[in-house]
RNA sequence: GGACGAUUAGCUCAGCUGGUUAGAGCGCUUCCCUUACAAGGAAGAAGUCACUGGUUCGAAUCCAGUAUCGUCCACCA
């Protein structure tokens, strides 16, 4: 790139230079040169789903995991971050039916299992990676080599060793259930899959029978064919007296025996208090028929109809029997009362379709077993003590409350899904068949290999829960099983388990976090990491999730195309703060993109300024003479390098950026660098614009690794190739040179700046045309040394002063403008407006004169000259006479103006 | 119904374990194209830190309550 450029222009560099850092090898922790005892750093990458593409919500979360990895990448650490993608075995198929139907007009039925799962594939060789290429984009710098996929080959193994070992373990086990049906799907939904939105619904109450005594109301009246008791309040005195009769009759024709039942959780207030028990459909219904060992009616099947043996309403869907029920009742005059209610519907969270409640045979994964190699403690008790011991930590740690409340109500964990496309359950099942050739009594068999005489052999149709492979991720990407035999951990999975943090969304910090627990801790008894950071949602500026449909969404790859990586990046991480949501829109990431540029100038601006750029050196050398200005930007360094290293280890990444973006703005360029303009020594000069430079770049490259490295190449002084790899800064290298850097002089360059900024304010409230030069007298009285060094920076600082002039004492100028700061008098003269003048002491003076009051009470306050601690009391009197005699100069002054 | 948050400048938000006259970015006002940067520079206005109590020498910060908003979970027959 030409030098020459006023603009910073990151489409013609970051390709590149990702690639040059591709190409390195060192994402690859086996190819960074570290010694054998090197601490481990490891994150997986929350695989995204296959299908996805990137959205600002993946930029978001590849920032931070990026900032993570290459801060630790530069401090030492074996680095690694490992990239794959999800199946998302629900998500993917869906896509693939909608795309069947919308060009060929089938169904995945119409095609059959193998041919539809063809299709899937051949689909996804399409998008397969679209989004880790899109992740490239981001700068992420991930071990592609150890890429994975929740359903390649060697997950594929791990998966089904998994569940084998569990299934031999106790742990998985299949049961009878009610489970959350999704009848256009054909599948079953996990509780968290299932969405509640408000409807509106009629609600009906009425009689099962003309002489049934207790009035019920529904919402659902074609299940009531189902009914097999009426459950009341047991406190409940209008049918305390029915409680365990038994009543018989007609219903719509069908045949009913209703048992009178009492459960506490019924509402007395609610309808009439009293609540038809369907228990095939109704997921409390169940667990009272439980309790209450009541008979079952299955009254709607799978695909959303009534089931046999419900004469005229068999084969009915569900909606059309509903109605033909009530046309029944109102026909029999047994309505007592219609009624439109708000109640919840709860849909599946991919098609938006009814859920259906039913009861099915399904795989589950039991929470409560108590296991032998977690000493007798269930997989719910485990994960929740290694939270509570803080073996895992959570930032922020309120969702430590969270994860405990939430993993305390768990019940077992339903993990067969009723699609094709995933991992298919590993068991399968021998027909044994009786005289009539009905099949009976099934045989049973669970492996990782199936069984040898096959043809005899039935595999279950179920494929497995998607959270149940990606569950295993942390393991199942470092090799395991084979990287555990007897008990031992060996290759990667010895080098990088337990990893160290996992990012993710805390939306899914139950549906993936909880299950990555329980699964590390069942297959090789540790957890599968030490810290979960959980990040928020990235918002639109008004506040509203980003959608596709909504269109307010921010595509990132456009954003990055207009404004550049680093920028988008750096807007990701300022402002955002763990488990906050964040509101992004295009205005701030411009904001950023400016101080991006800003940055490539200062480097331009050293650039032009260096005649030879300084060799590379770790320690500035202790025989520099060193001006005040240069000192005072190295102590700053050595302050901001240690709060950056603390911030970003506290997981702090926004404030550390902020004060990255202060420094590199106000203290570097509009300071150090406009004092640089005019000071002489010009090696010095040289080796500490370098040095600050160096390391400056060297703290922002986790944060905008792209110009970062784009400066560092074109620097061509240094020592490391790469900065990717190049050692992160210690303040301790600066400790040496700033050792006769005392308090004092500290403040004596704070002084300075009061100085330069109040000449500025007074000439611009004077009005003083630029070009007119003014005259200015110090008194120093005993500060010369300072005063000389603020007399450069004035003639320096294009003040307009022309004539500067220190005295020790002196007479004391009326008509001019008068500043004391530090100790230090000035008088400008020329251009001043006395009445003006008077009224910005005035101001000050009144200012002073709050300030000062304040201070006073708290100071005659007993209490707080007793009672705190000492040093602040020191300070607070230290203030109270300083503001005083300053209070007492200026009323002085403005006397003489008067 | 259960759990967890939020409320600070016109807008978006920082403010870590209580301690200067509460900060930043954007926006706004005035001035300036001074050869690193107008995607810039100089200056300025703007806040009862939601409300009410409490603890404390001292509260935006800790505690309790109120109001409003939000998220997650459960779930309504």
């Amino acid at each position: 790139m030409s030098k020459s450029s006023k603009q910073y222009e990151p489409r013609k560099t970051e390709d590149e230079i990702y690639k040059k850092w591709e190409n390195s090898g060192y994402f690859n922790p086996d190819n960074l040169d570290l010694s054998e005892d090197a601490p481990t750093y490891t994150i997986v990458l929350p695989p995204p789903n296959i299908t996805d593409k990137l959205h600002l919500g993946h930029s978001s979360m590849l920032a931070i995991e990026d900032l993570l990895i290459r801060f630790h990448r530069m401090k030492g650490y074996r680095t690694l971050w490992l990239p794959g993608t999800d199946h998302a075995a629900i998500a993917t198929q869906n896509v693939v039916e909608k795309k069947l139907l919308k060009e060929t007009g089938k169904t995945r039925h119409d095609l059959g299992r193998e041919k539809f799962l063809e299709e899937v594939w051949k689909f996804l060789k399409g998008t397969q990676s679209t989004i880790l290429k899109q992740t490239r984009k981001m700068g992420a710098s991930l071990d592609w080599s150890r890429e994975a996929f929740t359903l390649d080959e060697p997950r594929q193994k791990a998966v089904t060793q998994m569940f084998v070992n569990m299934y031999e373990a106790g742990v998985i086990y299949q049961g009878e259930r009610i489970v959350n049906w999704c009848p256009r799907c054909h599948s079953t939904l996990a509780d968290d899959e299932v969405e509640h939105t408000k409807q509106k619904a009629k609600f009906y109450t009425f009689k099962y029978w003309q002489d049934f005594p207790i009035a019920i109301s529904t919402t659902r009246p074609e299940t009531k064919i189902g009914d097999t008791a009426v459950a009341v309040n047991p406190k409940d005195k209008r049918y305390k007296k029915f409680i365990g009769q038994e009543f018989a009759g007609e219903f719509c024709g069908i045949p009913l025996k209703i048992k009178i039942i009492a459960d506490r959780e019924v509402d007395m207030d609610f309808g009439t208090g009293a609540l038809g028990v369907t228990p095939a459909h109704s997921m409390v219904d169940w667990k009272m028929a439980e309790e209450n060992n009541l008979k079952i009616k299955k009254v709607i099947n799978e695909d959303g109809n009534i089931h046999q043996g419900f004469g005229e309403f068999s084969g009915l869907p569900a909606k059309k029997a509903g109605q033909l029920v009530i046309k029944k009742l109102q026909e029999n005059n047994l309505i007592e009362k219609e009624l439109e209610i708000e109640n919840n519907l709860s849909t599946c969270y991919r098609c938006d379709t009814a859920i259906e409640p039913l009861p099915s045979k399904q795989w589950f994964v039991s929470v409560d077993k108590k296991l032998e190699r977690l000493g007798d403690k269930s997989l719910k008790e485990k994960a929740i003590e290694v939270a509570k011991n803080k073996e895992i930590s959570f930032i922020p740690d309120r969702f430590e409350k969270r994860y405990i409340n939430w993993m305390e109500n768990l019940h077992d964990w339903c993990i067969s899904r009723q699609i094709w496309f995933g991992h298919r359950i590993p068991v399968w099942y021998k027909k044994v068949k009786n005289k009539k050739q009905e099949i009976k009594n099934r045989e049973i068999y669970v492996g990782v290999n199936p069984p040898k005489d096959i043809e005899n052999w039935e595999q279950d149709s179920d494929v497995l829960d998607t959270w149940f492979s990606s569950g295993m991720w942390t393991f199942s990407t470092l090799g395991w099983p084979n990287t555990f035999q007897n008990g031992k951990k060996s290759g990667d999975l010895d080098k990088f388990h337990p990893t160290q943090v996992l990012e993710t969304g805390y939306e899914i910090l139950t549906l993936w976090v909880s299950r990555m627990i329980m699964m590390s801790l069942f297959a090789i008894g540790e957890i599968p990491f030490e810290n979960v950071y959980l990040h928020g949602m990235v918002l639109d500026e008004k506040g509203k999730k980003m959608s596709k449909s909504k269109g307010n969404g921010i595509n990132p790859l456009d954003v990055i195309e207009k404004f550049g990586t680093d920028a988008v990046r750096l807007s990701l991480l300022i402002g955002n703060t763990p488990g906050n949501d964040l509101r992004v829109g295009e205005e701030k990431i411009e904001g950023y993109r400016n101080f991006i540029n800003k940055l490539w100038n200062i480097n331009k601006y050293i650039t032009n300024n260096m005649e030879a750029r300084p060799p590379y050196s770790r320690d500035i050398d202790i025989n520099l003479t060193l001006t005040l200005a240069d000192k005072w930007i190295l102590d700053k360094m050595k302050n901001l390098i240690g709060e950056v290293n603390s911030d970003i280890q506290n997981y702090r990444f926004s404030q550390a950026g902020e004060k990255l973006y202060d420094f590199t703005w106000r203290d570097f360029a509009d300071w150090y660098l406009e004092i640089s303009k005019f000071e002489e020594n010009k090696i010095e000069k040289n080796i500490v614009l370098q040095t600050v430079l160096d390391d400056l770049l060297k703290l922002w490259h986790p944060f905008i690794p792209f110009i970062t490295e784009t400066i560092w190449q074109e620097n061509k002084n240094t020592k490391s190739e790469l900065l990717m790899i190049s050692e992160f800064p210690k303040s301790k290298s600066y400790a040496k040179i700033l050792n006769g850097w005392s308090d004092e002089s500290k403040n004596d360059f704070d002084k300075i700046q009061k100085i330069i900024t109040a000449i500025r304010n007074a000439r611009a409230e004077n009005k003083i045309e630029p070009t007119q030069k003014i005259q200015a007298v110090i008194y120093a009285g005993n500060k010369i040394d300072l005063l000389r060094k603020t007399k450069v920076l004035l003639e320096s600082l294009r003040t307009g002063i022309s004539e500067l002039e220190i005295k020790k004492t002196g007479e004391k100028i009326p008509d001019a403008i008068y500043i004391k700061e530090g100790g230090i008098e000035i008088y400008l003269l020329g251009g001043i407006d006395k009445e003006e003048e008077k009224l910005r002491i005035g101001k000050e003076i009144e200012n002073l004169t709050k300030y000062i009051s304040g201070l006073e009470n708290k100071l005659s306050n007993k209490s707080f000259t007793e009672k705190a601690p000492v040093n602040i009391v020191a300070e607070e009197r230290k203030k109270f006479r300083e503001a005083q005699s300053k209070k007492t100069e200026l009323e002085l002054h403005l006397k003489k103006l008067n």
